[in-house]
DNA sequence: GCCTGATATTTGAAGCTTAAAACAAGCCGC
DNA sequence: GCGGCTTGTTTTAAGCTTCAAATATCAGGC
């Protein structure tokens, strides 16, 4: 497979390494992978941990809020609860209360779609709207002042490297999906007698 | 109202936009760094998720318990709630409620330190360990398995754009704390009569 | 029209998370 | 050795989040 860190490791290794040793060094094969998701974590969670400190701070709103609103924002005609579930990739009972809440404080407005009488419609109000933009312009440069640090040609070629990694992390949640499918499928026609 | 329909808003349109459109499209200045900041979060989101319904379906554990073991396992004389607060990034709160479950579930040992009567040192278990070192097997080839997409050469490259941003991110949130502290100390000299 | 499977949403239970307040104990300067 | 600040932890209230089960509706095939 992927020899890529050199594999010069092959000439001693005399005593195989007790579980413990093996445990604690293991990264053995994948190290630069996990490294780079530690640290692709670790900076999320220090911007998303700081956006939502000021986001209460400056608005009184939480950060799903927010989010939610900014999907909003950008469909004038509205979303049902399940398009901004998936954009949002949250559950759809996550999505449930959170507008329910919104709808509460006057942000959103919801109704029952015209064309299918399961599905409910949601969009800002005017508040809403306006209350979003307030929040967004300042959003915006919270964003840039901590992201600033690279120059265009660095941004760029980090928006290219994210995208590269988010292509091969969809494939293989893509492929598992497929694999969690096609099991259950198997099983159902072991338990029911299907096809042999 | 809000005329939806599909105006074919394109051709006309002399006046300078109002707010509303500006509001939309106003990325202007920081869209770089705001599409930036949404690729990262996806990315790490849709990593996260997936880890998360991996440990459940395959340790039936949950994704914080899992990091908070990846930190003691690392600490063999265990750590303080603090510490740990600290290293996950998370509330004090959080952890105390975290280690309770752990403690209960038999993973994790607490006792108080015998430095700092305040302090709680937590340790893993022999159980915990073992639980642990199973699950980071697998947590470790699902990491690869995801972030495969990249030779040697880019995943370097990414993890020094990352460490770039995280340290103008870090800049960012240290100025705003100190600027934060500094409007406290003068609002409280201020209510008390302080050094004028 | 009726069954079957898929889709949209809600509900309930459990757990995670934060912020803020309350305590307890350590540390320090005088 | 006593105030006063800092640090370590817990507690509480509110909200977020997931999963799984329950409803309701839709869409097709027959």
């Amino acid at each position: 497979m992927h020899d890529r860190v050199s594999v010069d490791e092959t000439a001693p290794e005399p005593v195989p390494l007790d579980h413990e040793a093996k445990a604690l060094e293991a990264p053995a094969e994948h190290a630069a992978e996990l490294r780079l998701w530690l640290r692709l974590l670790t900076l999320s969670t220090m911007i998303e941990g700081e956006v939502r400190r000021r986001l209460r701070e400056r608005f009184d709103v939480t950060l799903p809020r927010f989010d939610l609103m900014a999907q909003l924002v950008r469909a004038p005609d509205g979303m049902t609860l399940s398009d901004v579930s998936k954009r949002m990739m949250v559950s759809n009972g996550n999505v449930t209360g959170l507008v329910e809440r919104l709808v509460e404080s006057g942000h959103v407005d919801r109704r029952v779609s015209q064309t299918d009488r399961r599905a409910q419609v949601i969009r800002l109000t005017e508040e809403g709207r306006a209350a979003f933009r307030a929040m967004a312009v300042e959003h915006e440069a919270w964003i840039a002042e901590m992201l600033g640090g690279l120059d265009a040609g660095e941004s760029e070629a980090l928006m290219g490297l994210l995208g590269k990694v988010k292509a091969s992390t969809r494939t293989a949640i893509d492929a598992n999906a497929r694999a969690r499918t096609e099991e259950a499928r198997t099983n159902s026609n072991a338990g029911t007698g299907g096809p042999r």
